[in-house]
DNA sequence: CCAAATTTGTACGGGCTGCAGACAATCAAT
DNA sequence: ATTGATTGTCTGCAGCCCGTACAAATTTGG
């Protein structure tokens, strides 16, 4: 009789030296891909005769593969090393309020057809049948993109980690339902489902290039919600029930007017795309849900009639900047990160609201240093949250490589 | 010449192995000692071999020693093993605003002598020379005791990780103090200066019986402030300046009444001691800081009041409790913890105050199984923040064991 | 064109580690 | 006294990294 398994308690065995240096070549392939065996073995501080080892065993088990042979000043020419990406791709759908967003990637996040969306079908059965016919057309018409490894979905609101279930999602009108297990059912392919603030964050963990090291930081995701996701010390944080990082209802203001979730003065409320065209409109945030039909006019429409001389428009987003830069210094005081990642529409007035968002986290964090936290604008242009959707389905093909 | 050292990137050697098994049996033996070898593999699901190895190890280096045979119901006898605390103690320091408290514990932060205390002086110098005249001659009346390993430290302020300086402690009035320096050279010993909420989580993380495993809390300490420390996946949460976790002053109401820390609403504000003696007197909260000497009732009295049937003495608890659990909302929204630790004054009136806690805690958080989340009370006979300070000297001590 | 220098990738022995099973010591129950 | 169970140790084995040496590949210098 085996003894008792050890549960959530770390026993290093004969094999998890191996594993470890076995995670840590693959991670810098993928980093800093091409590279040769000599040049990882002077990254790690290793012999170039043990990375040798780990490298032809992920070879073998087709994690990786050898490349052309590289260029050198003198002595032999190095074999450059890949990470093996080719005939495989990933699906990443991005649901959001009004449209859904889908993309065809490699396993390393890598665009490799146009972005596609069409109006979110609010019905969740009808909205996963909509879903699965596009995804098999898709796929159907791009056979040259090889074998889909699965499909990675991002959602506004919260997800149960195991099952894949949407517990919530206030803007959606969602509340408990299976999405990862119908849409795997439809498709026939994996599917993984992730709330998009998170999603984001694991996407930009992967892109980062010292991967792990002092990996503390915030995404911050402003759209029609206010996604978050926070990293510390390499890792995603996600909390007891994995919905970990909702700063986006943390409270502005305990009397302030209601969100969605039922709360009162949720930050969200003040900074979501909703909130700066209702105040542009003039209308009492109170009122929320704002009607939709009336909201012909877009964040990027108002972003330009403020670069128009539009003062109305202006003063909205600078209230909204000022708002942003209140609730990111309760987000600092937190977590105190190395970073803050921000993406979503209202980043294309960056240049006009940075001065006042600063102002504004400057006003409540505890420190100097704290203040000069510093801000990174992701641009809509690298897709952040297809992107994020794709690193949950490359990660989870990634961990495959790692134990076995 | 050697390759460049491995920054930051954890790569395993031959002794990797060695060290987190060692760094486990430690970890066990300090948690469930007395233990035999034995039990030890079977917790661990190794080899009795295996775990006689590192024990012996461990006992050469001093860290574990071997006791009486425990017993058996059922042949041989096993050896108990315990930490080696013997004839080695701490000093703990626990400065507030008004008194500031001093305990010797012995390694485990087990106390070993009656607490004392005596005011706290404001002036920085002459604070650190008459703490350590007391440290002194404390250590020079209690000979028994042993060695003295060195004296924790926890402030209500933040501190910088490396110096030991103290940044900003609002409520002494200190700024940029470089404590642990003066204080190590007027005592001759080893110092360690600490948030007095991280320090707090420190030891609870420590005390707790799954080290490690799914170490998931927040740790909250209501008094003259509010310390607030993180916990995730079994490791304090320190952030990029070792200034995280400050949920203090995150907001309640960004136009609220001005905290000492420059912003305006901070949590912090609406469930101090302060406040809510305040609100029992009736000041506008807004009048902050409240005239020390005119508050010689304190919040012991407050709460005797309230149970003898004084209507406003139990309508300021209520009101503190429920702004307690409405920033006990933000912060679970944040971290989805799977424990809430609060120590503190107004915990003794915890059985008046749960109700209207739970409820504003409901109000905020987005699921219901992150309203159930369990608020455990740390009575303050346990002197939480003096056994926060022991363990910052435990663990350094226990940290030298490791790698060696 | 050839030899020296340089770099890459591989091969082999050594040391450290955990793994598995056997063994002596110890103690209660029969 | 014998039996059976439990503890702690010991010994051979396999896995892994470390250090060194070595062949292959390529540039540089004459």
């Amino acid at each position: 009789m085996k003894p008792a398994p050890p549960k959530n308690l770390h026993i290093a065995t004969r094999g998890t030296t191996r594993q470890m240096n076995r995670r840590v070549v693959l991670d810098l392939i993928r980093i800093n891909q091409p590279i040769s065996r000599a040049d990882l073995a002077r990254l790690m501080g290793t012999r170039r005769g043990a990375v040798s080892v780990l490298v032809n065993q992920l070879i073998a088990d087709g994690a990786v593969f050898e490349g052309a042979t590289g260029e050198a000043k003198r002595g032999r020419k190095p074999t450059f090393l890949y990470m093996d990406s080719r005939e495989r791709c990933v699906v990443a759908v991005d649901i959001r309020p009004t449209r859904t967003f889908v993309m065809v990637t490699d396993l390393l996040g890598r665009q490799l057809a146009s972005v596609t969306s069409y109006p979110t079908e609010r019905d969740p059965k009808r909205f996963v049948a909509g879903l699965a016919k596009r995804i098999r057309a898709l796929l159907a018409g791009h056979r040259d993109l090889g074998r889909c490894e699965g499909v990675g979905v991002v959602v506004p609101g919260m997800v149960e980690a195991e099952s894949g279930r949407v517990l919530s999602a206030p803007n959606l009108g969602w509340r408990d339902v299976s999405l990862r297990e119908s849409l795997a059912a439809a498709v026939d392919l994996p599917v993984q489902i992730e709330h998009s603030g998170k999603a984001c964050a694991l996407a930009q963990l992967w892109s980062t290039r010292d991967a792990g090291a002092s990996g503390n930081f915030v995404y911050l995701n402003v759209s029609d919600g206010l996604g978050v996701g926070v990293v510390l010390g390499g890792r995603l944080v996600r909390g007891h029930h994995n919905i970990a990082g909702e700063f986006g209802h943390i409270p502005l203001n305990i009397d302030g007017p209601r969100c969605g979730c039922g709360a009162a003065g949720c930050w969200e409320v003040y900074v979501s795309n909703l909130a700066t065209l209702s105040r542009y409109f003039g209308r009492d945030l109170r009122e929320r849900p704002f009607p939709a039909d009336a909201a012909t006019l877009t964040i990027d429409d108002l972003i330009t009639r403020a670069r128009g001389g539009d003062a109305k428009a202006l003063a909205a987003l600078l209230s909204t900047g000022r708002y942003l830069g209140l609730g990111l210094g309760a987000v600092v005081n937190a977590i105190d990160p190395s970073h803050v990642y921000i993406s979503g529409e209202v980043t294309a007035a960056w240049d006009l609201i940075e001065t006042t968002v600063r102002a504004a986290l400057a006003e409540r964090v505890l420190t100097q240093s704290a203040g000069a936290t510093p801000i990174v604008i992701v641009p809509p242009e690298q897709y952040p949250r297809l992107r994020g959707a794709a690193a949950l389905i490359a990660a989870q093909s990634f961990a495959e490589h790692m134990s076995a």
